[in-house]
DNA sequence: GACCTGCGTGACAGCGCTTTCAGAAAAGGG
DNA sequence: CCCTTTTCTGAAAGCGCTGTCACGCAGGTC
């Protein structure tokens, strides 16, 4: 920055008044110090600002795991998000339990960021009061957590509404298939059953609880074996809701190995709208993580620049249902399953 | 920190050699710096530390998307590597071209790095100069530069691979599917254009043009525009190479569509193991994206801690043949086609 | 012409660390 | 027991910026 105060011929002061837009400057004085900082390609040092700013215009994201569609699609359309505010987006990616630990027992973000955007943690308590006397903001993101900034799809609603369509399709008996994943991470499994049962309660039908069966996943075998507990009650579902669109694909395929009609036999409809529901022609109640991932950053930017801002504001965002080829009416489905019984 | 060496009793020049592990400091110092550094949840500010040593402790990460298996699975790999060393990781989401040349144009990673790793893109020599003089190591993942640090598989093997394998089920006319992407990011396209090219004329077969066909992606329109001019030929291929797994995805679901059996009257290969080929039962060439994310990540170690280390060393990583349910013997296949045509 | 006002600029302190240097204390050697 | 060496610790400078403050200078007012 000397250099560039040099060249031009003042004070570095007045570099980085310029440099950073600010109040009276001189246009021609402005124009001076703007040449020179271009011919030595000057760049600031945000370390060096920082120190004294006591801002330092990174935003941390925990995640944990990048290898998937819904954090792919949120990050990408958070980071273009912070780019565009001048902010730098600091990754901390935490696979598993024991960098979970060492992650909140060193906080590594401490002073290395002005907000903390964590997605799709199930936190315990403890947990969640450590972020809290972080001295930043912290947003979470698909995930509520009580009386702090959080932004999420409505689950319920999103269920509530993809449960009504299968109802209205004229199905009875309607199963609801859990996806238990392997580590302590929370997809909103709770909510999608609450919903679903609120539709069920709402139209009159009893909540049959062997309608409601779990698979590990990921797990082909679990899948299957969740199926056949179904297919063997004495009234079987006539379709099924599951909780997200990687166990719908998965049915499906354990019910078309079975030479189980889809949709003819059974109804699948999915949840998240994944890429592969399209490839699979699947029904589905479908989110938008950029969607998610843009209200977090602005949620974000907000609370950094308005320390008074409301801290436990909550940002709802909506779901609806997208009928693909899984789902189809009950009565229309009974005729063409005795039809080409047996056929894909 | 002043608050620390305070607590402790001592000068803040031996709390900062204590929390780096430095040099000499007696054990009972040590301890007493180390509880009052707990007790007041002290985390050393960055910002403050690399004023002076020069050191960002971050490295930056350059990707055109998130939204993709490889760049997940890839980061997923890298961030905990980096985490592993101490560092910081600072992702750059450039989407679109106008972002991209505002990148180009004010490397907003200048001086706030000492690292950058560019993943998948295809570089213009403009842009690659500017990188040089970037004043920091810059790894080219998943593409290679020459004369610069890069990591990638090695594609053109692969595809002779996967060709061979083609070849060894029996099949001489064999297609070659190329998907052409919509932005200026490079897929590799040429090189596994070439090692299929390289495979053919090993096995002595004359290089068909009409043979590669090219369809935008991702669109299936165009999918089976491109699989109509194979089939249209006078003599139609028997199989089908393309050039990565969800162009393959979309072969079949034309095909399948058109009556036309996969493996049974065409086989079908794919390129990288992504999860839809698992999905699909798709052969496949597999690449490993967390092994590529690993080797970049350990690379980039080498080279901040070791300026005089090969700045123009390549990784190369390999790939391997996993056939599934998509390829099928010639001979076989066209019994097999003739016995059940039409049916899936 | 003395006074005020306000704009544009530079000098300088200081942000929180690291690092050199020097000095005190302990250890060893003659 | 004195002197050298080694081991440990503190004082102080300075990294590259920002922000306060004071100053110079034009233009206006009485």
């Amino acid at each position: 920055m000397a250099d560039v105060a040099e060249r031009a011929g003042v004070s570095t002061s007045t570099v980085s008044r310029t440099l950073r837009g600010l109040s009276t400057v001189s246009p021609e004085v402005r124009a001076r110090v703007e040449r020179a900082a271009r011919e030595l390609d000057f760049a600031i040092s945000r370390q060096a600002a920082s120190l004294v700013t006591g801002k330092t215009g990174t935003v941390a994201v925990l995640v944990c795991t990048l290898n998937s569609w819904f954090m792919g699609s949120a990050l990408s359309a958070l980071g273009p998000m912070l780019r565009a505010a001048d902010l730098e987006l600091n990754l901390y990616v935490v696979p598993d339990l024991d960098e979970r630990a060492s992650f909140f027992k060193r906080l590594p973000a401490r002073r290395n960021a002005d907000a903390l955007l964590v997605f799709s943690f199930d936190l315990t308590d403890e947990e969640t009061a450590r972020l809290d006397d972080l001295g930043m903001p912290v947003i979470y993101v698909s995930q509520h957590v009580d009386g702090r900034p959080s932004v999420y799809v409505d689950d319920v609603a999103g269920a509530l509404n993809g449960t009504r369509h299968l109802l209205n399709l004229g199905h009875r008996r309607i199963a609801f298939l859990q996806a238990v994943g392997s580590s302590g991470f929370s997809f909103s499994s709770s909510e999608r059953l609450l919903g679903y049962q609120q539709a069920l309660t709402e139209a009159g039908l009893p909540l049959d609880e062997d309608l409601v069966v779990a698979t590990p996943f990921p797990d082909k075998h679990g899948t299957a074996k969740a199926l056949g507990k179904l297919l063997s009650l004495r009234e079987p579902p006539t379709a099924v809701f599951a909780e997200h669109d990687e166990a719908a694909v998965a049915a499906i395929r354990v019910l078309r190995a079975a030479q189980i009609g889809v949709p003819e036999q059974m109804s699948v409809l999915g949840f998240d709208d994944h890429p592969v529901a399209d490839l699979f022609d699947l029904s589905t109640v479908a989110q938008s993580p950029s969607d998610i991932g843009r209200e977090a950053g602005e949620l974000a930017l907000r609370l950094i620049n308005d320390p008074d801002a409301d801290h436990a504001r909550h940002i709802v965002l909506p779901s609806h249902v997208i009928p693909r080829a899984t789902t189809a009416p009950l009565f229309q489905a009974q005729n063409r399953g005795q039809e080409q019984a047996g056929s894909p």
